[in-house]
Formats: C-alpha cells, sequence, structure tokens
DNA sequence: CGGCCGCTGTCCATTTCCGGACAGCGGCGG
DNA sequence: CCGCCGCTGTCCGGAAATGGACAGCGGCCG
C-alpha cells in the first residue's frame, strides 16, 4: 500500500521546502496550512510532520499541542512528529509525553528530518499491525509463548502462571504450533 | 508495600536537596553517588531520578542515557526520570525517546518534582502490575473489555474483531461479568 | 543403589462450548 | 407506512475441551 505523509504548518515556503526535503520518504507528501479537519482524516497518513504554531506571534505551542492531542485520539497508531522554531526543552518533553514520537527544530537539517519522519512511519505501521491483534486467538498464542519463554520451557509453570492445567496447555500449544 | 526512591547524581549537595525535596514522596529515598551497579538494584526502586553526567566536566549527558539504557533492559517497567543543568530539546528529545518518562532542568523547583517522581512512580506501579497479568482469563478478559470499548458496546463488531462468534463472545461476556 | 520429587506426554468418561438458526427491535430510506 | 438492514438475545444437537489419572523419566539425596 502506497505510503503518505503530511506537513502542517503556516508557512507556505516551510511546507514547500519540507516537502522537496520528503519527496522521497514516502508515496504521497501531502500539506496543508492549518490543523482544521486533520483528526477525519489522521487514518489516510502513515505519519505527519506538525507545526506548533498556526498564528503568526503565537509562540508557546498549544496549538500544537492540543492538535496532536486530537490526533491521538482520533487515531492513537498514527505517528506526530512535530516542529518548532522557539521551543525548549520543556516544550519538547510535554510533546513527547503527550505522544509525539519525535521533535524537530527549524531550521532543520533535511537527512535528520527524513529519518526521523521514516522512523515515525515505520512505527504506525508497527502499531497498526499489532493494534489489528485483538484476535484472541492470537493473543493467546503471544501469551502461551510468552510463558513458555519465561519459564523456559517448563510447560508445568506455564500452565500454571497461564491459569490453565497441563494437558489443556498440551492442546492449545499444538493447536497454536508452538 | 512500602514504595522506594534512588536519586543518583556525582554532587553530594544536589542528592541532599533533591532527597529532602522528595523525603515525602516515597516511604525511603536513597541516594547514590555514581550509576554503578544500578541495574542489578533496579527492581528495588519504584522510580529512580537519575543526573545524566557524573564527571566534572561531562556535559553531553551520554552517560547518563547509557546507564537508562542499561535500567530499561534490567527492569522495563521501572520508571526513569533525568535531569540535567545543560541539557537542550536534542537531549530531552533523545532522553524521552529512550524511555525516560520525564525530564528534569536544574535548578528544579520542588513542586514539579515531587509531581514528575510522584507520577513516575505510579507509572511503574501499573506496568508491573499488568506485567503480571499472564493469566489467560484476565487477557482474555481485558480483550473483550478493550473490543467492547473500541466498539462501543456493538457486540457484533467486536465479535468479529476477536475472532468469535457473537454467541461465543456472548457466553465469555458473562463469563467475565461484564 | 533405591526412593523421592518434579517434571514429561497421553488417555477417556464427562462436561462444556459451539455456531447456525430463530424471533424480535429500532432506525432509515423510498 | 412499509420493507430492509443491522443489530439484539437465546436455543440446542453435535462437536470439542476438560482434568484427574496413568505410566514413565531424569536428577538428587540419603
Amino acid at each position: 500500500m502506497p505510503s503518505a505523509l503530511l506537513i502542517v504548518d503556516d508557512d507556505p515556503d516551510v511546507l514547500k521546502a519540507a516537502a522537496t526535503a520528503l519527496a522521497r520518504a514516502a508515496d504521497r507528501v501531502d500539506t496543508a496550512l492549518g490543523p482544521e479537519g486533520l483528526a477525519e482524516k489522521a487514518d489516510l497518513y502513515d505519519a505527519i510532520l506538525l507545526d506548533m504554531n498556526f498564528v503568526a506571534g503565537d509562540r508557546d505551542g498549544a496549538a500544537g499541542l492540543d492538535t496532536l492531542d486530537r490526533l491521538q485520539a482520533a487515531d492513537p497508531a498514527l505517528s506526530v512528529v512535530l516542529m518548532t522554531t522557539y521551543g525548549g526543552v520543556v516544550l519538547a518533553v510535554q510533546a513527547l509525553k503527550r505522544g509525539a514520537v519525535d521533535f524537530v527544530l527549524k531550521p532543520w537539517r533535511n537527512e535528520p528530518l527524513v529519518q526521523a519522519l521514516g522512523a515515525a512511519m515505520a512505527l504506525t505501521a508497527e502499531r497498526r499491525a499489532s493494534g489489528k491483534a485483538l484476535n484472541l486467538d492470537e493473543l493467546e498464542k503471544r501469551a502461551i509463548a510468552r510463558a513458555l519463554k519465561l519459564y523456559e520451557g517448563n510447560v508445568s509453570h506455564a500452565a500454571a502462571a497461564l491459569g490453565l492445567t497441563r494437558p489443556a496447555l498440551y492442546r492449545r500449544m499444538e493447536r497454536h504450533g508452538l
């Protein structure tokens, strides 16, 4: 499936520069001048590069953090990379604690930017794949594998930890090919 | 069970000040002048406040990041809060990406410090509790609860996601009291 | 050397679970 | 207003799973 990035900044020159830098990072690179309607299309993207301020004169990053929160609520698996000119340590720590996967200072260097967005897209893919693993059979298989590893193949202990009898665990191990 | 914090800094005055500030945050507050042997006693603590530099003149935080990595390897559930005087955005972002739960700049204010370590201890407790939930019944119950929440009580969709038929899901919901 | 312990893999009478089918309900669109 | 759709909760003949019991093995200790 083709990958898609979105870059959100109120400055058209920044959008152009970032889109150029990231042109080869994804199959499609979209741009937006503001965060309006982002939450509704969160699932269309594999990563978003999001500015923290959208109004000339704003510097505190509150708009970006708010948008980040709404993106995380809409699609928790989506990786968001934040960027700003004015950020300090406190803002960076806040951003990562609220779910951003990276933080980029303007003016950026292209190679670290491409790397950051590449890593973000890979993380989104991984999260989305594992988020699909709600299937009980898959969860059971992983739990059994984990228990066997934890107890180094001791089926008695693993069964006890899993809340199963040994014959029951044997049957499930066979069913899962473990 | 009594809670325990550890503060690691090469400056005895910093240790004393931080220990005083955090005296009521945990039942026991230990201090250490360096990171030696930390990994071996990671499971004795509920959170660690860790300096990033341990040698006079060092400023790059590499030692702290390295110690963080070793603590995470020893006990992934343990929450580590990093502190430094010299940190910039890049260091803060690096620290959080490598698993620190918060980042504190010196000189700190006591109230945010206490809050950060309190939140860190709570997170460690939550992570340690959820790590213990290997019991298949408990995992199944949580997965079903998650699916029902995700699909807003729609049993048909939740059953499909879980890989169950609707009657099967009804039976398990009843068994788990959901 | 022998007994004990804690593990192994498997058996089978009994119990539990399965899922297609049924009847019903509320919302929506023609 | 009616038909359709997608959901709801429940049923029951048949299929699958259960777990106490059995036999066996390797390591350890007296």
